[in-house]
DNA sequence: TCCGCTAATGGTAACGTTTTTCATTAATAC
DNA sequence: GTATTAATGAAAAACGTTACCATTAGCGGA
């Protein structure tokens, strides 16, 4: 019965470094990427701070992330809503993609006695670019 | 350009044992999971054979694998056909589904000039037992 | 404006999982 | 049986990620 602590927290420069850096990718891109993008632009942000920030987006809902690979990669997402990917396994690029009806899932897990918690959809391929310059190797 | 070899492969205790214990497994569990049920049971497996065996299993569609909280996890599938799981997040059990018609996934893809290579759907939820161990805590 | 509190940072060490290495074992072909 | 070499196992390396902790720096109040 504690009561919800107003959990300050304070901005920093490095909050904000990382957050529009992750904003203007629209791929999706490890934590080591983006520590090595913010180098190169000029920046010294700490490795464990990108992971830090990175987690915390995410858990905040303000990102995406997906594993592939044993890796994990984040994206900035706008909207809050639950929502689906489209990505491109040569680049990373991704599309949100609108599922049609997702009813069925608790149906079916309801049949099976399962408590739906959570679920995950992502559709894997090659972009336009990708798929061309992969055709002509 | 080169043929394709015949590429020889051995039968091995191991790999039987290994196969075996994955067969009997109704659950996803990991690599050291299996190995450690395996030293239970008084085999004696490398655990890098368990890895090495496991990630074959996988490549060549005789187990499905997901990835759990940084860790991957295997499961033995009987039939090669393409399907998806509905997981209990806390005991590992799970269960093969079927979802409706896939078919708007490469309509979408295509919209969005994709072209699709694969798709992972999984279901995360609680089973009967666990869900009502859950609710007694 | 300065001060004090402490959230946040960053370098590094630690961690756990998975892969690689390499000498040894043993499955297959002859 | 013998030769060939795929497969194994123990240990080390590699890898991504997290924890530690001394230091820095936001932010509210004197």
């Amino acid at each position: 019965m504690t009561a919800e602590e107003p959990k300050k927290t304070r901005s920093t420069a490095q909050k904000a470094v990382i957050r529009s850096a992750l904003e203007s990718e629209k791929r999706f891109v490890s934590a080591q990427q983006l520590h090595r993008t913010l180098e190169d632009q000029g920046h010294t942000v700490g490795l464990a701070t990108v992971y830090r920030q990175l987690n915390s987006l995410s858990d905040s809902g303000h990102a995406d992330s997906i594993t592939i690979a044993e890796k994990q990669l984040f994206r900035a997402c706008a909207q809050d809503e639950h929502h689906h990917h489209l990505v491109c396994e040569n680049c990373g690029k991704a599309v949100e993609v609108e599922p049609p009806s997702e009813d069925w899932i608790t149906t079916t897990a309801r049949v099976h006695g399962f408590e739906v918690t959570r679920h995950m959809f992502e559709i894997f391929g090659l972009c336009a670019e990708c798929a061309a310059s992969a055709q002509s190797r």
